[in-house]
DNA sequence: TTGTAGGCGTTATCAG
DNA sequence: CTGATAACGCCTACAA
């Protein structure tokens, strides 16, 4: 186990100064070609790597990107890190991934860790519980430290910042109409608890297209699941009897344990009742019948935020301020279980 | 857009010294009350957070783990990771996480950058390119350097390093004797090819639970998919006209798409033919059926990985060299696939 | 009780 | 062409 070598090491053995080896390794002309040759064989022999954390104390950037999300374990997000990361990588960034695991507390601590010092700036989708308590001094404490924040998904409106976002209204009223067009009369939705603010925008979705086909929006059709552990239960007893023809789900989790409860019912999807999901993940391809799903386009969204935070980083002209919304379209994949 | 506050701001506006300053905040009793008082009150007042790039410098570590994965969007990885992140955080660390995305020379990059400063440790599972070019001198590098490596899941048997792996022989063997438990007699195989270490381990078990029933191997129900995303067209011609009555899958996508093909050729699972497949991921659960499975305790195995590179970390004894191969039993989950 | 100096690894500036 | 010096932000042994 040897030590990691340093200028100093090898400033010592071939017995010249630092700043000259320093010099010589970026190939500066100022050197001597000969010493140059030198210096640059004796690092490479020893396979010489300049230190990433001096650089960045000199520096003062660390090249690095910090992502926060609410769960690593989730399809959606973690496309959305593959994008960041292409991006990122590309552009010579590291990228720091770390989950809140939609506690409050635990974006607090991670966000202010990686503030102080080991990242340049931050790519951020706020917990489920920052949500509900509408808690966001560390996120504006950050901002005002002059890091610069991108948000995506899961953002705060009243924050002051660039944001990245999918058109959930649109896309959850593009998918209840594709379930009007295809002779949908009832349509119940399945939805999450209103402080998460994308189950929030998918519900009004619904309910813009409903209106769109003149029809009358009835609240026992609608049902909002806050534990996700125990949502098999909750659709369980939801539809037992209940006489519908569509279910629009504002993820694919609800959407595929619907179309279990309803083949436990001996119903057929989509036959009897069609089903359409939101996100494309694994389980909407792969599930049988395969589901029809909102595409948000995660890597995408991933690619962006990444290049938009780059772009901030390096060309951030002192006194100018600009924050962007973009909003990112979604797109209807259609399957099995919208196929009549 | 204010400027990070430093000690030294702090120092000049109090008009006392650096140290002082520093002492303070940690609550030196060489230093007086008052001043203690006082400055832990500007600091408080200003947010003072001393910068973790110093900190690393000065202490020659860096309290980051960094963790290299083959894919990010990967259940399993990510379940891995979460194991990793829990134990890392509670310990003070951060993670950081790089995928290689399957790619040989992104993981020698990645590491690279890694390993010149940015982490103390590594966490890691090669990936597929790597396996197949058999070139490990990246990691050896690292490992020379002096960085503490743990390798997991896709991990290099001639590896000097800490390795924690999963029982695929045994999973497998475990998840080819159920099927053969519930009267299967005619079970194919769906794997990998060969270079991919899991996959061959995982085949490897399927013979011995064929053997451990006196049956014997037929490589025509044996098939070996290189490239994922055509996985449903091997499948559907593997399948097409073969009598058979169980299926052994290495991972949850070939258990699925064999199902959807089966129900293609109007063939009951589990009645026709009985499924087994191997990460207990989304798919497997909520699939329709619900599939039988080998769960690899991917938590589990994070939780412990980062356990054993922290430990290492923080109680390296000079001249002692230790490495561990621990393995991770697996656990058969039945499910909707297997009921009969 | 407070302050000074040196060093972590690197680079830019300036002097030789 | 080469080298000494200072600085990034922090800590600590030692001096005052």
């Amino acid at each position: 186990m040897k030590q990691k070598i340093t200028l100093k090491h090898i400033a010592k053995e071939l017995e010249i100064s630092v700043s000259t080896v320093s010099k010589a390794l970026k190939g500066s002309k100022e050197i001597s070609e000969d010493t140059r040759q030198k210096v640059k064989a004796f690092a490479k022999l020893y396979n010489y790597k300049p230190n990433n954390i001096a650089l960045s104390l000199k520096n003062r950037k660390t090249k690095t990107i910090a992502v926060i999300i609410p769960e690593i374990v989730h399809h959606f997000f973690t496309t959305v890190i593959g994008g960041i990361e292409k991006v990122a990588n590309e552009k010579g960034y590291q990228v720091i991934i770390c989950s809140s695991n939609n506690s409050f507390d635990k974006e607090v601590i991670n966000m202010e860790m990686l503030a102080s010092g080991s990242a340049d700036g931050f790519i951020l989708s706020v917990a489920k519980e920052t949500q509900q308590k509408g808690d966001y001094h560390h996120i504006t404490e950050t901002i005002n430290q002059g890091m610069p924040v991108i948000m995506f998904d899961r953002v705060v409106d009243e924050m002051v910042c660039d944001k990245i976002i999918v058109d959930d209204v649109r896309g959850a009223q593009h998918a209840t109409n594709h379930l009007l067009s295809i002779g949908c009369r009832k349509v119940a939705l399945i939805t999450t608890v209103d402080y998460v603010s994308v189950g929030k925008l998918r519900t009004l979705g619904y309910k813009r297209g409903l209106s769109a086909y003149d029809i009358e929006i009835d609240e026992s059709l609608i049902l909002k699941i806050e534990d996700v552990a125990h949502c098999h239960e909750k659709i369980h007893a939801f539809l037992k009897d209940k006489d519908i023809d569509g279910i629009f789900a504002v993820n694919e989790l609800f959407a595929a344990t619907a179309a279990r409860v309803l083949k436990g019912f001996h119903k057929s999807v989509p036959d009897d009742v069609a089903i359409v999901g939101f996100t494309d993940g694994i389980l909407s391809k792969h599930c049988i019948p395969s589901l029809t799903t909102v595409s948000q386009h995660g890597k995408q969204m991933g690619e962006y935020s990444s290049k938009l935070l780059i772009n901030k980083l390096e060309n951030h002209e002192e006194g100018i301020e600009e924050y962007k919304t973009v909003i990112i379209d979604t797109e209807l994949i259609e399957r099995e279980s919208t196929a009549r």
